[in-house]
DNA sequence: GTGCCGATATATCGGGGCGATATAATCCGA
DNA sequence: TCGGATTATATCGCCCCGATATATCGGCAC
């Protein structure tokens, strides 16, 4: 998913690593031990280019920079990537980058992906429901709290959820007419 | 973090990888990939031991099983660990691992990991707090939300720590008088 | 002026953990 | 009796993290 990140990144601007790193950290925090070997296998790919910093040449080119910028190839699989609505955007680790770029993400893509968010969530705090009633009984405290804890942050997600939805629902019928 | 969680469930009573993987999904859901191989490591480092299974004689013994039992080496590190209350302990990945043997965690550790946890929480909140104020301005709708989702999740775990903190403070108190 | 600190910038290494997959044996119900 | 679920162990490639190494530059203090 840190690919996925470098290509809506890089979609709107070319820009050397460590500037990447900055707007990354935006999104989650990634450390360099990720992002340089993951710019490496993009370029063995031809997902992207990368060239010396042109605009070096004037006084403040610190260190030799890289601008990487993206080739066709990162483009087209930028756009594929991202009208992806299977299980795997849905995911924990992989949501929060997908909503990171909705705004360049079809409006179908959006709700279905904010539909699977919620069945998954919804099937998780099932789960942690069931837990939480047994764990009254057989556990101690702290694993009974642990398990409250687990239950609360889904629900919390489950109720913003549902605001994401509804908001997105009212634009579409406010578009359709 | 997975030593630690081994080394607590086998403290207990020793049992077979199977037995090992039904438990520890109780505390996080570790795959096979990473318990198989944790339990190999752990017997080359001389943590636990593995022997055929004693009672597998019986008619049930579906299939080569070993049950591993922790040596003293194995008992030594987890009290080493249990009381181990540095940056580590209340790192995201760590902590509910370590809350999962609170019970046999001495009292002062207990306190130290929760106010450490505390404190770690509530510098996240600020970030998140400075970042979702600039939000509102610079970013998209998606990530705007996304970050208030961010702090919502780091606000509910705060008052929980808060109710667990004085809980823990009260049984103190009543332990010394 | 110089000497050090912090930010800029790139890169590597070891290791933990994940998900998929392979392989078997055994149990249970259709 | 056949196949699917469960019990059981193991390996593979991959992603990612954190620590660390290595430079260069700007700016501040002394």
């Amino acid at each position: 998913m840190l690919e996925f990140a470098v290509l809506g990144l890089l979609h709107e601007t070319p820009m050397h690593g460590y500037e990447l790193r900055k707007r990354l950290q935006e999104i989650r925090a990634f450390s360099c031990g990720t992002i340089y070997p993951t710019l490496r296998r993009m370029r063995r790919a031809g997902l992207i280019e990368e060239e010396p910093d042109e605009q070096g040449a004037q006084q403040w080119s610190r260190r030799a920079r890289r601008v990487y910028r993206l080739t066709g190839a990162g483009r087209d699989r930028f756009v594929e990537l991202v009208e992806d609505c299977g299980p795997r955007a849905c995911q924990d680790e992989t949501f929060d980058v997908r909503l990171a770029f909705f705004a360049r993400t079809p409006a179908p893509v959006r709700m279905r992906i904010l539909e699977n968010r919620r069945r998954r969530l919804e099937q998780r705090r099932e789960g942690q429901r069931a837990i939480l009633a047994r764990a009254d009984e057989q556990c101690d405290r702290y694993t009974a709290q642990l398990h409250r804890l687990g239950l609360d942050h889904s629900e919390l997600e489950v109720r913003w959820l549902d605001e994401l939805i509804a908001h997105e629902r009212a634009a579409q019928q406010a578009d359709s007419k």
